[in-house]
DNA sequence: GTCTATATAAAGATAGAC
DNA sequence: GTCTATCTTTATATAGAC
């Protein structure tokens, strides 16, 4: 049992962007230990479940730390969808990219039923759940409409990942900005019309 | 230089889904061999490119097709944004998934800077460019209106490929009628209000 | 806790018989 | 055009010295 150093942690966190950006089959297990400044060899004494065994911890980890500043984005904006979309975005384009398509599809298929049904869980509930919340709770004050909150929710968070397929020099000031239009387009997408045909 | 007959076919046809599903480095060469019915050494024959050769060949027939399919939706019902909205849809998600997000984070380092350009640009004007397009159509007939078109498309686009990460046992009806919702909730969230406050 | 050395397995690719 | 056999390289992982 590895125990709680700071190299064990730099290695968690390097792992943690690599995986997150390109996936469990893309990450090599010496490029990890090149990025931490260790032989790969090395690396085995701190993640004995070797690269199997850190990927899903440190997708465990990402999950809850998605989880914990999604709901403190969520409950401290609560009130103002907008205000709270905007937490959402801030904080999900500050993280690496989330790309569940690639998770799903790529990623899972090598792991076993249990890590991937737990994974599955965690995921959703991190970054799916809040959106749709905040939606229910703007439906429920009057404000807006949905027939599937949690398809505009999933439509959204696709939204704000797709951004980060844009090139830097495609960026029109900065992706935070482009996530604002959306966020824009998106309340007013399924707010409720006050100033309709009368 | 390979002959065009259907064993080949067959496996461009193989090697395009597989690719697009999971992946460059997740697909395995004789994973490919063993759908199309062949002996991994055979498949060499067909596509002397070897791994990287094939992939690079497919991808660029996904985008022309793409290309096509999302151009002849933009012009057959030009005129009209929803329906031009619902035609890039029902393409998209008649096709395997595109993952542009994995695509260019995962897939693109390993090719050429020539491959990598060449595809981004044909995979780019393959989708983006009908959406924006057709945005852009609707802008200038005075129904809609957007500070960043190309944003919108890119959303619209990021939304739609969202619908794959849903397992099917969560899709409440079909996929395609996900996507109607947010059609209606992407033209609600750019059009010109006609009943606002006087 | 980190390294050298080595094991094991898998992947991509080629040669050459049929 | 497809196969068997083989080669080379790469990847993950382990053993054991320091």
């Amino acid at each position: 049992m590895p125990r709680n150093n700071s190299t064990r942690e730099h290695l968690l966190a390097i792992a943690e962007r690599l995986f997150a950006e390109r996936g469990y089959r893309s990450v090599r297990v010496k490029e990890l230990a090149r990025e931490v400044g260790l032989h790969h060899a090395s690396l085995y004494h701190h993640a004995p479940g070797g690269k199997e065994g850190l990927y899903v911890e440190v997708m465990e980890r990402n999950a809850r730390r998605h989880d914990r500043a999604m709901r403190e984005a969520h409950d401290s904006l609560a009130g103002n969808l907008r205000s709270q979309l905007h937490g959402f975005a801030t904080w999900l384009l500050s993280q690496p990219p989330m790309d569940l398509t690639r998770i799903v599809l790529a990623d899972f298929p090598v792991l076993s039923d249990q890590s991937r049904e737990r994974l599955s869980w965690l995921l959703h509930g991190a970054v799916m759940l809040p959106i749709g919340s905040a939606i229910q709770a703007a439906i429920e004050r009057g404000e807006v409409t949905a027939k599937n909150p949690g398809n505009v929710a999933g439509a959204f968070f696709s939204a704000i990942q797709g951004l980060f397929t844009i090139p830097d020099e495609y960026v029109i000031g900065s992706r935070l900005q482009m996530a604002e239009e959306l966020i824009e387009v998106f309340v007013r997408g399924i707010e409720v019309r006050n100033g309709g045909t009368p």
